[in-house]
DNA sequence: GAAGTATATCGACAGTCATCGATCTTATCG
DNA sequence: CGATAAGATCGATGACTGTCGATATACTTC
């Protein structure tokens, strides 16, 4: 007798299951500028390394602010993590995230950049 | 020489003109449970008065807490407040919603509830 | 294996936020 | 005018959050 396998990438504990994704976690998640800014850096520049999307995204924040942010957006189930040697890429869970919030990520994606700041 | 007539409706000091909506504000202002159940409600009862929406909407906050979040989401342009006679209408400004954020407000609003809770 | 690079974790701290009870304001209705 | 009803405001409080420096972990390269 077997155990189950799971055929979801995305249990390894560290990611949320897409049936786990709750829609105040995602907003909350967004709603901050350094990780708004984030999501919307990998969605314009591909999967990429904390290292080169902290500066491509233009924060000035240290590097444990960042990885903190990063890991609010994995809880949320925003972004997915996966290690290449000594660093790790980002990228975004598009097919969850619309399977769950139809039309939200776009949203907040093609909003204008003028549109962002504040707070 | 006369001074300039403002055609914004929305702009009487409480409420933020259309072009001073900020998406990050915006979706700060949705990510609690109570603001969003009322939300929803408003777009589900139509324009209400707050006694109304704080029950209609299931909510188990006083009258001040209802009143702090009621302000949170005029605040980021969420909702608009019209006086009646002792109480106030409220609204959801959807053509400002959606012409600073196309289909965000429908994706919010489109979410099955079991997808709400948590937090 | 030593040095360097990428990221995570910890503990502290300051600022923000949701919440409440008490009170004030304003409008309606006898 | 007095009573009631709808909201707003104030001040306090506890919880949460963004931020940092210091340190730990893990992989790579020499």
């Amino acid at each position: 007798m077997t155990v189950d396998i799971l055929p979801n990438m995305t249990t390894d504990d560290r990611h949320p299951a897409t049936e786990d994704l709750r829609l105040t976690k995602v907003l909350a998640a967004l709603a901050d500028p350094a990780r708004l800014a984030t999501v919307r850096t990998i969605a314009a520049l591909g999967d990429s390394p904390c290292v080169e999307l902290r500066q491509a995204a233009g924060l000035t924040i240290t590097q444990p602010t960042f990885s903190h942010h990063q890991r609010v957006l994995r809880e949320a189930g925003i972004i997915r993590e996966r290690v290449q040697g000594a660093q790790r890429i980002l990228s975004i869970r598009r097919e969850d995230l619309d399977a769950c919030f139809p039309g939200l990520l776009d949203s907040v994606l093609s909003t204008p950049e003028r549109l962002l700041s504040d707070r």
